[in-house]
DNA sequence: ATAATATAGGACTATATTAGTCCAATATAA
DNA sequence: TTATATTGGACTAATATAGTCCTATATTAT
């Protein structure tokens, strides 16, 4: 489905929240989880994924926690999917006995990897401080919908199956 | 991972076959899946699947087959990828309840349909003809290549886990 | 020192998705 | 009527994802 797991959705939205934090303030992963309504389990682990590859820091012992590594404007779309998806990759090849190089029609792994840095390309255009702060009209038509007893879902089939 | 899955990887390299026909001529999925090295069972799936989908046309009974409902040059690689893996799409909401919509941190919603829609910009671009006749420097350092013993994998990590 | 707090690392289970195969039905042409 | 070939869908097996939990380590305050 080419899709964007929920785990790098969570893990978005825990770096949106140590994003707007104070200053170089450090928060505990429990205080990330009820910010955030994550189950704390699932934050500790995307807190550990997310220091171990550097796009956050963190101290341990009382007062300890987690904030952002860098200022959320040198912090990729690329980078995020990196770290919580692993980099856009594209399937091995069917032939492993080394058949692929003798056959003239699979020339399709060339393509995929166009498509890999074309994808790769528009992440690297995105940061996270573009995730914070969304327009204003957005969140708004967001309220009067709810409000009308709709249940608008943000997240699920934004543009999808 | 934000992978492409395996089926997407052979029913391109189905499309890029069929393309490679000559004229109008109608291919059956038995002749594919030889030329592909791909099982048949499969291959047979993703015909069903592609011309469902207004990809290929089909044909039934003696002499009939499978060919490009279009020109390769009308194909674009967000059809195939919607066609074979569903649109790109994000996860579903986290908080079904509609609490999600009370939140004010949960804005990662619109961030994500950004990043879709980038994907997707991304994908229009890119035609089968572009899958098709790959430059000629690719194919040549690839027989170099498998000739001193080493296996090149066109498909597999070509930017990845 | 000791207790309390909090992260680090990794094992583990359950669930969902993907990959792959197979069968019965339908349509076409010789 | 027979042979060919697609259509539709069911089904199993393999893999990946999501989520939880346990033990070890580091830090701070008392």
């Amino acid at each position: 489905m080419l899709r964007i797991s929920k785990l790098t959705d969570y893990g978005t939205m825990i770096l949106v929240h140590l994003a707007s934090a104070k200053d170089k303030h450090l928060l505990p992963a429990s205080d990330v989880a009820e910010s955030t309504h994550l189950a704390l389990p699932t934050v500790q682990k995307l807190l550990k994924i997310l220091t171990k590859n550097g796009l956050v820091e963190s101290a341990r012992g009382t007062d300890g926690g987690y904030r952002l590594a860098r200022a959320p404007e040198q912090i990729t779309a690329a980078e995020i999917l990196d770290t919580l998806e692993g980099p856009v990759a594209i399937t091995e090849c069917s032939h492993d006995d080394g058949h692929c190089d003798l056959e003239p029609n699979c020339q399709v792994g060339n393509a995929w990897q166009k498509i890999s840095l074309a994808i790769r390309a528009a992440m690297n255009d995105i940061r996270l401080c573009d995730l914070q702060n969304p327009p204003m009209e957005f969140p708004l038509r967001h309220t009067i919908l709810s409000k009308s007893g709709h249940k608008p879902r943000l997240h699920k089939q934004a543009l999808g199956k």
